[in-house]
DNA sequence: TGATTCACG
DNA sequence: GACGTACGTGAATCAG
């Protein structure tokens, strides 16, 4: 038995979090040697526990020590107030899985590690002082959150253990003006932006002691807040009373926490030698357990078999035992499995991959799943494969022998693939997820290979599993074409023998798991971690989630417009014929080429490479004044694509069971950091011309909500302006100025009370052309100017805007020097071509001029929709589509309004904290029925 | 399969 | 001095 807790007796309390969140960012994204586990802040952690228990050995040592930990996300903070620590930044992804490790460090050590669901550690702590205390014992809160002074006095104090400095009733009246008893008056008058408490508005620490000294408590100011002399204050205090006294209670410790253990369970043990030496090296920390062991005077335990991987310059080969489709296993029953998830437990990650029926993720049904643990050790869990055998009825409806129940595996992989302590690495996970979505199952976290890849090399190269695997691994895959077939006789996955596609499909999560451990390391080598951390891993759930949702749009609007574009296109074809004198396909380029040129004799007739006519719409708009036959070409040409791409091609794409249009976001698809959108592209529906908008009128709400539209105004010149500095365009943003008009004022001296729409349209042209990397011959195609007009503008311009032309050649340099160009949030666009010669360079200047504009305007909208989810929390709103600068939304009737203030809050904050933009960023709302009214 | 055309930001 | 050119996408269609 243990004595009991009481005078003589003294309590060590460590705030664990902080310790975490301390060594997480202090250290660089270590990862373990042997498999690339992120462990840079367990390391850290054990770090500073070993030198806490270094440092406390004397006499002046504790008798009892625990590390506490917070517990749950939800407390009663959040039933309080639901925007309580709302603006914290997400965890990290690779911090995530470290957590759990970190407490298995402090039991390494032998130190209590204590922790209770729902509660900060804060109430902990509280509740440990109070009971120490009260016992008549000492207690030392090694910690510098300025949230726990209120608990020094009485035999409590503070210890900074960064700066080593001790925090008494002194050091707290320093820092808050009052004695602890007082602290939380203070802190529920001033607020804390760090954890969202609102406070009094414009009133700081400062002001708060002064009033709390003058008043004696917070209760008493604010009954007698009246007799405040200064205006302002006195109304403050009386307006936002409710609010200041909801501050109090968020600020305020409970000192009264259920606890499940006792002061006396936290008494200093020693550690086990053993126990804690196999921690470290099972870690792989070798400096630690080195000297640990030397402490103790014992050998150092052998470190496990590493590869020679990793470090900072991780080379992009890595030696692994070579692929070999025959030895990976087909998993057939639950106690294979069970060997294979106890695998993966042991490892803290595993690289998944599904099998399916088809590409179409809402719409293909599972048929296995692979799982790789380690290089050359991956197995295929056969699920939906159907018999091979058989002609007939029965053919395809019965499954092949030898596969688990499908509701029996994913029972079994449910919780590991939904522990957050474990890692799911895939390639392209937005598939797998929303595949097992539809299983029941929320894949997290996970870690994507192609999205690292991106990160990492956006511009050199394309980040599909195969392209991946021969340039990183060497090894070609397997192609789905031997198991499949092509074109018509092409069957589905579950048609394929099974012991095939355990070959073809083990080998997928063998080689993702493989491209994981080569490319993850370099994320930091690289530099570009914050990049994948927060602009490319937390978006593709984000994404997920959209796509699931998918739009509605209603079939009949679009079935009719088909039908009138079909008759006014038979109409047009008829008339075109009749102009030419003969009967020829519409729709062919080269044919109507040599109507136009060869047989009608225009002039201006060009031959592209094939030797055909360009038809283009330019040269039929010049034609048009010369001849009716073109300008009936063009309308048709409208008419044909709005029907063939839109009007039908749209209603293909609407889910028979959702009754929605469901597209693909491809993360990866655009270099500059843009997002594509497949399947169908929602990204281009018609909106410049009259006839086209009109097909936004069948996108539309469910009853009783309606489509929300916010977008972006100018973003792109408004980076411009930041980025290249550009002193008259800022302040003409600032004003909130016409910016194109602003511009021709400035560069043709024109008044703004006198600018012509004319002057306002070839300045417009102008600073699209600066974003694009301007070329005087472009201009004057664009504006249908002479060339030494347009030569001409564009001097003027630079001569006015003197930045803008440095910002070119800058970022040129930047790009022939370093070989890829940036974002403000460090994304980078490699730029290979620019040092190519010919015209080729030509096009890879103007791309690298564009890239860090465009991607910068990429960056923002996609951290703005990063947070979005977390921001329309317990709103009745969901978002659907991103068009570039756009988001949609779908909201109750009711809420629309509410909701467009959320989002466009969130949007154009989106650049904070991690950059700060000096233009405003500025959102226009709209709202309607349908994607028409909205927009 | 590649070139051409055209829808969007 | 000539080269040839606006930046970023996806889908449908024709023609080989």
């Amino acid at each position: 038995m243990t004595d009991k807790f009481g005078k003589g007796c003294h309590l060590h309390l460590i705030d664990g979090s902080a310790f975490i969140f301390r060594a997480y960012h202090a250290l660089p994204p270590l990862t373990r040697k042997s498999d690339g586990l992120p462990v840079g802040a367990v390391s850290g952690f054990c770090n500073m526990l070993h030198r806490y228990v270094e440092a406390n050995t004397g006499p002046e040592a504790p008798t009892h020590v625990a590390v506490i930990f917070d517990k749950g996300s939800h407390t009663f903070r959040n039933d309080l107030y639901d925007q309580y620590k709302a603006n914290r930044e997400a965890m990290p992804e690779d911090l995530r899985p470290q957590i759990p490790l970190t407490r298995r460090a402090t039991e390494a050590f032998n130190i209590a590690c204590k922790e209770i669901e729902g509660y900060e550690a804060d109430d902990i702590i509280a509740t440990l002082s109070c009971q120490a205390r009260e016992a008549g014992g000492r207690v030392t809160i090694i910690s510098s959150d300025k949230d726990l002074m209120q608990l020094v006095g009485g035999g409590v104090e503070m210890l900074d253990a960064m700066k080593n400095l001790r925090i008494d009733v002194e050091g707290v009246e320093a820092k808050f003006g009052v004695g602890p008893d007082r602290v939380v008056d203070v802190q529920a008058l001033a607020g804390d932006s760090v954890d969202n408490v609102p406070g009094a508005p414009g009133i700081g620490i400062k002001t708060a002691a002064l009033l709390i000294n003058e008043y004696g408590t917070l209760e008493e100011l604010l009954d007698r807040a009246g007799e405040i002399k200064q205006p302002k204050r006195r109304q403050t205090l009386i307006e936002h009373r409710e609010q200041i006294e909801l501050s109090k209670r968020l600020v305020q410790l409970d000192c009264d926490t259920p606890l499940d253990f006792t002061l006396e369970d936290l008494e200093v043990r020693d550690p086990d030698g053993e126990t804690l030496l196999g921690f470290l090296n099972e870690m792989e920390f070798r400096t630690l357990t080195k000297r640990i062991a030397d402490q103790m005077g014992v050998e150092p335990p052998a470190l496990p078999e590493v590869n020679t991987r990793g470090g900072d310059d991780a080379p992009e080969t890595v030696e692994m035992p070579a692929i070999d489709p025959d030895s990976y296993e087909t998993v057939t029953n639950a106690d294979q499995l069970a060997v294979w998830i106890g695998r993966i437990r042991e490892r803290g990650y595993v690289a998944v991959d599904t099998e399916t029926t088809g590409l179409d993720e809402m719409r293909a049904d599972l048929v296995g799943i692979c799982l790789a643990t380690e290089p050359g050790l991956a197995c295929y869990v056969p699920l939906g494969h159907k018999a091979a055998e058989g002609e007939g009825l029965f053919a395809t409806e019965d499954l092949a022998e030898g596969q688990m129940a499908e509701a029996e595996a994913l029972e079994m992989l449910k919780p590991v693939l939904e522990d957050e302590a474990i890692l799911k690495i895939g390639q392209n996970m937005k598939y797998d997820a929303k595949i097992l979505k539809r299983c029941g199952i929320d894949v997290a976290p996970c870690d994507d290979t192609m999205l690292i890849s991106y990160a990492l090399n956006a511009g050199l190269h394309q980040h599909g599993m195969d392209a991946l695997a021969d340039r990183y691994l060497s090894h070609t895959c397997i192609p789905i074409k031997e198991l499949l077939g092509t074109g018509k006789a092409m069957i589905t996955f579950d048609k394929v023998p099974i012991d095939k596609a355990t070959r073809y499909a083990a080998e997928d999560a063998d080689v993702t798991l493989r491209l994981w451990q080569v490319l993850k390391p370099q994320l930091h080598a690289k530099k570009v971690t914050t990049v994948y951390e927060t602009l490319e891993r937390p978006l593709a759930p984000v994404l997920a989630k959209m796509e699931m949702h998918g739009i509605k749009v209603d079939r009949d609007t679009l079935s009719r417009m088909s039908s009138a574009f079909a008759q006014k296109m038979g109409a047009l074809e008829a008339e075109i014929h009749e102009l030419a004198g003969e009967r020829f396909n519409v729709g062919s380029p080269k044919q109507l080429g040599e109507i136009l040129f060869d047989k009608m004799g225009m002039e201006g007739g060009k031959k592209g490479k094939t030797g055909a006519y360009a038809t283009g719409a330019d040269v039929l708009e010049d034609l048009a004044t010369l001849h009716e036959l073109p300008a009936r070409v063009l309308d048709w040409r409208q008419l044909s694509k709005l029907k063939s791409t839109y009007t039908d091609s749209l209603q293909t794409h609407i889910h028979p069971e959702t009754g929605r249009v469901h597209t693909s976001y491809q993360q990866t698809g655009a270099n500059t950091g843009r997002l594509a959108s497949t399947d169908p592209n929602l990204q281009n529906i018609p909106v410049r011309s009259e006839e086209g908008r009109r097909i936004r009128e069948a996108f539309i709400a469910e009853e009783g909500k309606v489509l929300l539209s916010l977008d972006y105004s100018q973003i792109e010149l408004r980076i411009l302006a930041h980025i290249a500095d550009i002193p008259a365009l800022k302040q003409a943003f600032d004003e909130g100025q016409d910016i194109h008009a602003a511009t021709a004022s400035e560069m043709f001296g024109v008044p703004m009370e006198e600018m012509t729409p004319e002057i306002r349209r070839q300045a417009k042209a102008i600073n699209f052309g600066v974003i694009y990397g301007i070329s005087g011959f472009g201009l004057a195609r664009n504006l249908r100017i002479p060339r030494a007009e347009a030569q001409g503008f564009i001097d003027r311009y630079f001569e006015r805007f003197p930045g803008i032309k440095d910002y070119m050649a800058e970022t040129t340099e930047f790009g022939k020097k370093n070989g890829y160009v940036q974002t403000l949030f460090g994304r980078r666009i490699h730029t290979p071509e620019i040092d190519a010669k010919g015209p080729r360079a030509g096009f890879a200047r103007r791309a690298a001029i564009n890239a860090p504009i465009q991607g910068t305007a990429a960056d923002i909208i996609r951290r703005a929709m990063i947070r979005m989810p977390d921001a329309i929390l317990g709103l009745p709103a969901k978002m659907l589509l991103q068009v570039h600068d756009e988001l949609v939304f779908e909201v109750d009737e009711a809420a629309a309004d509410e909701v467009a203030e959320v989002a466009r809050g969130v949007m154009e904050t989106a650049a904070d904290p991690a950059v700060r933009i000096d233009v405003p960023l500025v959102v226009d709302a709209g709202q309607g029925r349908n994607w028409a009214e909205a927009h």
